[in-house]
DNA sequence: CGTTAGTTTGAGAGGACTCAAAGTCTGTGG
DNA sequence: CCACAGACTTTGAGTCCTCTCAAACTAACG
């Protein structure tokens, strides 16, 4: 059985196995869009009430301070993104989402995401595991970012975003760090 | 129905409605313990296999580095408490708890956990409520911690940890920070 | 080929760090 | 009840990293 949500699929099975009806909810419920590149795949003026899994592509979780856009943090293939109070709280918040590349995502409403947690406890187990990820690396994020110099934070950073890194702007990476693009620009330039 | 449990179930019951059988079960399968100041709840020599919830006390979750103890933060009553990657994924991680007052807690074991998240759907709406809640948190420090002086980091601590960081001594404070003693101390004298 | 976004380079200022030493608090034992 | 040890906090001086402001350079796009 071949599906165009295979990835996605298989991103699953990493976690928890697929039975068929749990495969047949998602391809029911999950809707396929495309974002060319500086598209907004979520916008801080609304509640943001959809999760995309992003197929192909990059995208970028960011929010505005003083007029200037700072980004929180990148995501690509394989991952899902949304504005993670807003979407699970449903309540605003500051942060946008845009395409930094053109960007395909499997993308799954708020409501048929309980509906699946409600009828498929595997999706528990699923939600609890992958959170449990996300909350090391945060964790891991705070701690590199305490006791770190810029050029410590920035490799760190390269670590971490390893294979998406070289497909940033500078300005962006800078702002993820919390320095300035001037610094960041000196570090690059002296190795 | 009156139960030594019952913090904890006040604390349940601002997320999901609370059925007799759960009750039973948390009565069950929830152990009370007690910790004398500087006691471990937990050491990072270990996988945690249990969670903490506070009825009374303080302690900090914390880790070394460069043979100093750096501390990741503090819960206080009314909060879950334990090593996150470690207690969610059962590997070995970085971080040890430690009791900085005289600590009574609600104490559940991971199977304990699972066998509730397996039985009762209601708790996974809890499990994704509350780490939302959480995530926000995580998210509000990064920002927190990236664009500001280390006043304004003060600053924030303090409305984060308003009701506790009279109890907590400078030296954890700056760990928890990612600023040194002295800077803190100098911070402080200025008001 | 010109406009604009993005990046690099330079100079000066300031915040936070390090190292060092003195001061304060707390609890224990004489 | 006082004295003292050890932990914690404060203060000082000098240094360095990162920031700010400014300007030049480069790349990308219509």
């Amino acid at each position: 059985m071949s599906s165009t949500l295979n990835p996605l699929f298989q991103h699953f099975e990493t976690y928890i196995p697929l039975s068929t009806p749990l495969r047949q909810e998602l391809e029911s419920r999950i809707r396929i869009r495309s974002f060319k590149k500086g598209q907004l795949l979520h916008d801080a003026k609304y509640v943001c009430s959809e999760s995309h899994f992003i197929q192909k592509g990059l995208v970028r979780v960011f929010f505005e301070k003083d007029g200037k856009e700072i980004s929180e943090y990148f995501s690509a293939e394989g991952e899902w993104v949304n504005s993670p109070r807003s979407f699970m709280q449903q309540q605003q918040d500051i942060y946008s989402i845009d395409a930094l590349e053109d960007t395909d995502t499997y993308c799954l409403q708020v409501r048929d995401l309980i509906y699946l947690f409600d009828h498929f406890p595997e999706m528990d187990r699923y939600s609890r595991l992958t959170m449990g990820i996300l909350f090391g690396h945060f964790m891991e994020r705070i701690t590199s970012m305490r006791f770190t110099t810029a050029k410590e934070k920035y490799e760190h950073f390269r670590s971490v975003y390893h294979d998406i890194c070289h497909r940033l702007p500078l300005g962006m990476i800078a702002s993820y760090l919390g320095i300035t693009q001037e610094t960041l620009s000196r570090i690059r330039a002296e190795k």
